[in-house]
DNA sequence: TTGGAAAGTCAACAATGCTGACGTAAATTC
DNA sequence: GAATTTACGTCAGCATTGTTGACTTTCCAA
């Protein structure tokens, strides 16, 4: 099982530089380079402002933003095991597991060994855990709330579809499976 | 000068958990907990695939992350100052100073001396920086490309909307004024 | 029973953040 | 003209989070 999927956004197209003439009929001025840098930046901000205020919490908690990925994702799916959480995560198990036993040491996550196949630990948040998830998650979604609500609902619509067609074809999988649901 | 705007996304909304029912006669199930949460995660899946072509290119270049973005904007706004990159960045002096200490050794960024302002440091890209940043930029557009020709126009507006709203207000200016142009 | 997968751990290292302290040059202010 | 502030560079030290590589334990499945 590869956790680097085969990736695939290789072929370029046309309108590779320059102002774009309206080549077969279609407007594709939003394919041009120039709009397409400004998407970049767009991505870089918008992530800045994604994480900043879970970051601000963090740092008063001890914990980095490795460990609010961890916490999130096992809310998400209670019961997950190590080996998926790494495929949704994308690092290695040993950059997990120092992640994952600070939090199972302070009481944040408990970690269950598997019935069926005694090899697996399965994840759970505690109280504690569920508190401290909750805190972060309520942070980021205030403001995720307040950019949704600016924009509107068809925004919001393009905003999900791009973003999509952005990921990795494994996490894309991934994506949708999620309480989509699965 | 403050590197840290103010934020301000602070104030949360109605509809903080379960399902909505609409309120006021708007629709506004784009803003349950459910729909936020898949926001999260579409920014941070998308993020992964958005960094992943760079990073693989970066690699070979035994530059990092940090690197890219200093190329990027250099290439942006040819001239600019380390201030000004400081602020764009978000990241301390010595820490921009680490990444553009190597760029400029290596020959690919030329630091000049402000003539108005002999404090001042223009960062320009030397050909061989032109050359990596086109490189990565080329890679990173691909999958931009690729992204907005699967979504189509209407979508990527609503994307960059969204995108837009999320910035902390500092850095969303920035990215107004940003070859926009100004 | 054996091979391999899942997990945990130790050690070492790299990239990129951070703070604090100090120095220099140049602009600005008093 | 002197004092202060600003912009930049740099040294030292440290934290987080990523990486390899090696090794062990557990345990399912063939």
């Amino acid at each position: 099982m590869s956790q680097t999927p085969g990736s695939g956004a290789g072929q370029a197209g046309l309108l590779n530089s320059g102002a774009g003439g309206a080549g077969g009929g279609e407007n594709l001025l939003f394919l041009t380079d120039e709009q397409l840098r400004k998407g970049i930046e767009a991505m870089f901000f918008a992530y800045r402002g994604f994480t900043a205020d879970p970051d601000r919490i963090l740092e008063t908690m001890d914990y980095g933003r490795a460990h609010h990925r961890a916490l999130h994702f096992i809310q998400r799916s209670p019961g997950t095991t190590v080996s998926n959480l790494l495929g949704i995560l994308g690092v290695t198990k040993q950059s997990l597991n120092r992640v994952l036993r600070s939090l199972i040491d302070d009481g944040h996550v408990r970690s269950e060994k598997g019935r069926r196949d005694g090899r697996e630990r399965h994840l759970f948040l505690t109280p504690s855990g569920e508190a401290m998830e909750k805190q972060l998650s309520d942070a980021q979604r205030a403001r995720m709330r307040a950019a949704y609500r600016a924009a509107g609902p068809a925004a919001v619509q393009g905003f999900r579809q791009v973003l999509e067609a952005m990921m990795d074809p494994g996490l894309r999988d991934y994506y949708n499976r999620m309480r989509d649901g699965g």
